[in-house]
DNA sequence: GTCTATAGGCCGATAGAC
DNA sequence: GTCTATCGGCCTATAGAC
């Protein structure tokens, strides 16, 4: 560390260092899997510093993800189409870069896998760092819906107003989906089922572009 | 246990029993969530009994798998149509039943929960529990595209002979992302979004009926 | 603030009586 | 075949030197 580092600077950075390793250990052994020894040794910081950080491993991981969380709200920002909403996802689960992920992906792998890792915490559902991620995940289901109500035409949105709420669970749905898929070694080309899985979408959009515009040419004749 | 049961009888009841009990807990707690204290509990059996029965934790599981496929093996055969395919898988991740779950439910819900549950076995990618998971999932997969290929008009299935694998993937995809939703304390009405994600698939079979009449009707012209 | 050593608890698995 | 008692190992968390 050179010179001038202050005492306070060089604390937050073991912090910060821990909490990349803990990230890069959740995404691949979940968090049972992951011992606070592996994230001691990982970090390079013996485990009294991670105790010191850290109150206990469920606090480790509460902050992890509100860490994750204000990673991905700094990039998803303005409106985005039903069509780079699915391939992006899909995309960002499904990579395997070894070198590590992109915070933007980070979130939504170690989401994901905290999701389904039961038992989390000793006591499973009332444990805080489910809590946590109920409402973290909550958060982005809110500014998915947002921004897709902006890329899709007024009228349709007027004339549907649930319509972004639904395109947005079907777009998790299946990024979510292609992530289990990833991780059960049926090998099949991504981008492919990136581009299915939009075009599906679309066509549900579409359907209800029509319905809007026939509504309203009828209520125009009508009135 | 009455008269005339034979010795052979109560052991392979006592299996039957611990299998049951363990499929229970897998299904909320998950493989490391599970311990073999819990199954001998559950079950009512002395923990020496399941010792007795299964070689150890990771083989108990690996029958259970193997257990559970056999069942849904029986009850899938003949070909079902897309709609009901999403519908079906849909529906049966996310029901709630306080009683236990239909044999049917239970492969794909223990299936999914295995998917995700790191370091099975402790070694991830090389237990056996993951290879056995591996290998049912993709028979399962295979069975799903045989069943999809039937229920297609034989014409599209002809132009277009990777339709019904597509298909699988997609309305796989969709049953995993619901189940996930389902974990995510965001309520939904899940009926509907079956319908919506039916709905959305048909589309895509429309497409390419579609494009498979086109197709035939020019080469009826060309020839 | 950083690090080591270790307490204390839980879990998988076995030994051995019946 | 069934059951109990127990061992060894791993993991979280803390105590306390520096």
């Amino acid at each position: 560390m050179a010179q001038g580092t202050s005492r306070r600077a060089r604390s937050e950075n073991s912090k910060e260092q821990i909490l990349q390793a803990a990230l890069r250990l959740a995404v691949e052994r979940g968090y049972e899997g992951t011992t606070m020894a592996d994230v001691s040794a990982e970090s390079g910081l013996p485990i009294g510093s991670v105790y010191w950080h850290f109150k206990n491993k469920e606090q480790l991981f509460v902050e992890l993800l509100e860490h994750c969380h204000a990673e991905w709200l700094k990039i998803h920002s303005g409106p985005i189409a039903v069509r780079d909403k699915v391939t992006r996802g899909i995309a960002g689960q499904v990579r395997e870069d070894p070198g590590g992920y992109s915070r933007e992906e980070a979130l939504l792998k170690v989401a994901m896998i905290l999701a389904l890792d039961k038992r989390l915490g000793g006591l499973g559902e009332d444990s805080e760092v489910r809590r946590t991620y109920i409402r973290i995940r909550s958060k982005m289901f809110e500014v998915n819906v947002r921004h897709l109500a902006d890329s899709l035409p007024g009228d349709v949105v007027e004339a549907f107003p649930e319509l972004p709420e639904k395109l947005a669970v079907l777009s998790l749905a299946l990024t979510d989906g292609f992530y289990v898929h990833a991780n059960s070694a049926i090998r099949i080309d991504f981008a492919e089922y990136a581009d299915l899985a939009a075009l599906a979408l679309e066509g549900l959009v579409d359907r209800y572009v029509k319905l809007a515009r026939e509504r309203k040419s009828i209520s125009t004749a009508a009135g």
